[in-house]
DNA sequence: AGGGCTTGGTTCAAGTTTGAAACAAACCTA
DNA sequence: TAGGTTTGTTTCAAACTTGAACCAAGCCCT
């Protein structure tokens, strides 16, 4: 079949959002390295971890949470364990299982780094948008993401019982 | 200043931005480090070379067309001039400048790895997309990377003259 | 001309990411 | 219930990125 290339709109659009997600994923790293000491997922870790019950987390969830990969969380978790700012915890239900905890350390510098992180999100992304594309963006950005999990992942639906490990995100 | 935090409809955004981001780049990543046994960032570099007049491009203006170090683009160059990809030219009237060429090999790879690029970007992203969409997205896109670019760089402009670096972008 | 500042580019060490391989526990099935 | 497969996690080496430090070469300015 003869390749559908990308129309005039369609380039522009994609090398345009190139640059946009290349420079704020910039911006929010640099802030986040210079005020929290540590780079933009790995806050983002803390930050699941705070919201989840017990402030805790199987590692494959805060995985799929944060869309990465089990391995590249392994060694996020490995340094954010020890910097203490969270610890791992046997699964008592599955012995394979190893569940990060926010420990109280992590919350504190969570909490400390959390104001300037929004401030740059604000600055560098909401304010440049009106309401109307907030919307927008995240209308497109849900559609992209449906998109590209569907293919790997036809989870959850039937077999995500109850009692199954999925559904009961902190495992105790 | 009290923390402006993020409102819920910022937040939806924003979260569903991320993830979006962070699963295209992955996909794109995957299937060019398949096909054409390079990240998504060197396959830019090479494909920005091929549109530049005389397929050459000096360091800096290619690091500033990617929104990359310089210091990473020097590293990504390094690899893809070990490959045969592109080759490096000294720059005649600056001695400092080095130029990035791109060779008849490195345009052939790119050729062919082309369509399964665009094939890929198409399916991740605009056939999910509605045409009113796409020109949102660039539309959203430009204006954060307007934002981000005119913090640190106020360039161009009145001293931006034509016999300036800047405007020749071959430097020969 | 002789500093001193700026610019273009690379280098270096430390940190991060990747993907495949290794392991171990859990699950299934005959 | 033994063996085979799947699932959860880590490990390892190789690749990539980061930011600061460095080295020239150009650019003032007096």
């Amino acid at each position: 079949m003869t390749t559908r290339w990308l129309t005039p709109e369609e380039q522009r659009a994609w090398r345009a959002y190139m640059a946009a997600s290349l420079l704020l994923e910039d911006a929010i790293d640099r802030q986040l390295q210079q005020d929290a000491g540590m780079p933009h997922l790995y806050y983002s870790i803390l930050s699941v971890l705070s919201e989840s019950p017990e402030r805790r987390l199987r590692m494959t969830d805060l995985a799929e949470r944060l869309k990465i990969t089990r391995s590249r969380l392994t060694y996020a978790v490995t340094r954010l364990e020890k910097d203490g700012m969270l610890r791992r915890e046997a699964c008592r239900y599955d012995k394979r299982g190893s569940i990060a905890v926010l420990t109280d350390e992590g919350f504190a510098v969570l909490e400390r780094a959390a104001p300037g992180h929004v401030e740059t999100v604000r600055s560098s992304l909401f304010d440049r948008l009106s309401e109307e594309q907030v919307g927008q963006l995240e209308e497109i950005s849900a559609a992209i993401a449906r998109g590209l999990q569907e293919e790997d992942g036809p989870r959850a639906a039937a077999d995500d019982v109850p009692w199954r490990r999925r559904s009961s995100p902190t495992c105790s």
